[in-house]
DNA sequence: CCATTTGAGCATTTCGAAAATCTCCTATAT
DNA sequence: ATATAGGAGATTTTCGAAATGCTCAAATGG
C-alpha cells in the first residue's frame, strides 16, 4: 500500500502491479505465503501468471514495505516472524495507534463520531456471533475490527502517522492468522474492550482511551505470543507443492532457502 | 533504505539496483531531483544509463518509501513539498526519536555511551566552525549532525522505530535543502541545544533529554518552514526542469557502469 | 460558438530472453 | 577422511522492444 492509498484508500487497481502487490501482500499477511518462504522468481511469475520483471517490481515494493526481505543476487523471501519481531510491532502499534487516537480525539468532529459508532456497530454485532461460529464469521470479525481500529484513528490528520500504523497493523495481523490456526478463536474479552474505547472517545477522554487502547493492543498481541517455533514449519518432501497454478488463490509456497556454510 | 539496511547501515551495493535506489535517493534528498518534478522513464534512465526496467523498479521501491509518489498509467515524480507535509514530518520526528531515545536511555550501556560522546565531539569541533565557512563545512555538519543523532538512538532495540526514523530524517533533512538554497546557515542554538542533549543522556534522564530533543525538533524544522510558496516551482513553458541532466550530481554512466567481478 | 470525437504522438507498462551470479555436486589432491 | 578446485544447473539481474494507455490539439457536428 503506497502513501496515497493510505491517504484515500482506492479500491482499484490501475495496473497490473497494483493489483499483484495488493494480492502478493494478502498472501503474506494470511499465510499463503509463509514467513520465511523463498519467494523464487520464474516460479511464482508463472504461479501468478506475470511476467518476472513484473513480480519483481511488486516484490522490491514490499521490500520497502517491510513484508519482504530483498538480498542482493539472492532474491526475495517474506519477512520471517520471530517474537522479538512481535513485541516490536506490538509496541510500534501502541506508540502509533494511541498517538493517532489521541490527535483524532482531539480534533473530533461529528463525522468522525459517526463513523466510529457505525463502525463500533458492525463490530459488536459480529462479536456477539463470532465465539459460535468462528468459520464462518472469522473473515467478518478481522474486516471490523480492521474497520473499527481505522474510524478510530481517522480523524488524524498526519499521512504519515496513519501510513505506518496501517503497516503496522498489517503486521500484527500476520501474526493473528498464525495464531489462529494453533488457537480456536479467543477474543472473549475483546468486545468489552471495543465498547470501554468507544465510550471514552465518545466522552472526548484522550487519557483513557489511549490507555484502554494500549492495553487492549497489548492484550491481543499476547495471544500470538509464544507461538513460533520456528522448528514447527513443514518441511514436506519435495517442493511440488506449487506445480498447480495458484488457481484458487493459493499461491503455495516454497520452502525456506537453506543458508549457506561459510562466507 | 531497506529495514535490513536500518538495522546493521551496509554501505555496498550488490545490485546495481541497490546502487541507483541510493544515487536517486540522495538525489532527491540533496535537491538534484526537485519537489514535484516528473521522472520520465526514457528521460532519466538515460541520464543515469540504466535500463528503463531497472530505474522502474528503483522508482518502486522509492514510492513504497516515500519519496517518489506513483500513479497508475501516469508514471512517478517526486513527492512535493508543502508545509503542512514538513509540519507532519516533523511531528512523526518528534513522536519516533523521543521515543527511540528513551528506549535508548533506559538501556544504556557504556558502548552507547562512548558512540554518543564520540559522534558529539566530532559535530561539536564542526559546529565551532561551520557558521564562518559553510560552503565548505556544511557538508560535514550535515553528516555529523546525521550521525550524532543517530548515536543517541543507537542503542534502541527496535528495528521499526529505527527504520522509520530514518525515513523521517531523510525527509526532514530534505526541507532543510531546500531551506538552506533560500538562507545562509542559521544553526546559532544548534550547538547549545546538541550539548543539553548530551548532557541529560549522559545523565540517564531520558525526560530531560526527551523534552530538549523534542524542543530542537521543532526549533530546526521552523528554520525551515514558510519557505515553500507552490507558485514559485519554474514551470517555464515545457517542462525543462529535468530536460538539464540532474548532472550536478553527474547521474551519467560515469560510476554506474563499474561492476564487480568477485567479491 | 461550444461541446464532443478522433487520432497522432508520447509516456508508461509489460513481456521474453540474454547476461551475470550463485549453489551445489563431483573430482582431485593432501 | 578432509579440504579445495572445477563446472553444470538453477536463479537472479538486466536489457531492448512490443503492447498498452494517456494527452492534447485539430476536426466534426450541434
Amino acid at each position: 500500500m503506497t502513501l496515497e492509498q493510505a491517504a484515500s484508500p482506492e479500491t482499484q487497481a490501475a495496473t497490473l502491479t497494483e493489483a499483484l502487490h495488493e494480492r502478493i501482500r494478502q498472501d503474506i499477511i494470511l499465510g499463503a505465503l509463509p514467513p520465511a518462504s523463498k519467494l523464487k522468481l520464474e516460479h511464482l511469475s508463472k504461479a501468478y501468471g506475470v511476467s518476472v520483471n513484473t513480480l519483481r517490481e511488486t516484490l522490491s515494493r514490499l521490500a520497502a514495505d517491510g513484508l519482504v526481505v530483498a538480498e542482493g543476487q539472492r532474491g526475495f523471501a517474506v519477512l520471517p516472524v520471530s517474537n522479538d519481531d512481535l513485541r516490536d510491532i506490538t509496541q510500534m502499534r501502541q506508540l502509533l495507534e494511541c498517538q493517532a487516537l489521541r490527535l483524532s480525539i482531539e480534533r473530533g468532529d461529528l463525522d468522525w463520531e459517526s463513523r466510529v459508532v457505525a463502525a463500533y456497530h458492525k463490530l459488536h454485532k459480529v462479536e456477539e456471533l463470532v465465539e459460535e461460529r468462528p468459520d464462518e464469521l472469522g473473515e467478518s470479525w478481522e474486516r471490523y475490527n480492521q474497520e473499527f481500529h481505522s474510524a478510530l484513528i481517522s480523524n488524524c490528520q498526519s499521512r504519515w502517522l496513519k501510513f505506518y500504523y496501517q503497516a503496522m497493523y498489517d503486521h500484527s495481523r500476520r501474526y493473528r492468522m498464525i495464531s489462529l490456526k494453533a488457537r480456536p478463536f479467543p477474543r472473549a474479552q475483546s468486545a468489552a474492550e471495543h465498547k470501554a474505547i468507544l465510550e471514552a472517545a465518545l466522552a472526548r477522554d484522550a487519557d483513557r482511551a489511549s490507555a484502554i487502547l494500549e492495553a487492549h493492543i497489548l492484550k491481543g498481541a499476547a495471544m500470538d505470543d509464544a507461538l513460533i517455533d520456528p522448528a514447527k514449519r513443514p518441511k514436506s518432501g519435495p517442493h511440488q507443492s506449487n506445480t498447480s497454478e495458484p488457481a484458487s488463490h493459493k499461491p503455495g509456497a516454497t520452502k525456506m532457502a537453506q543458508r549457506r556454510k561459510h562466507i
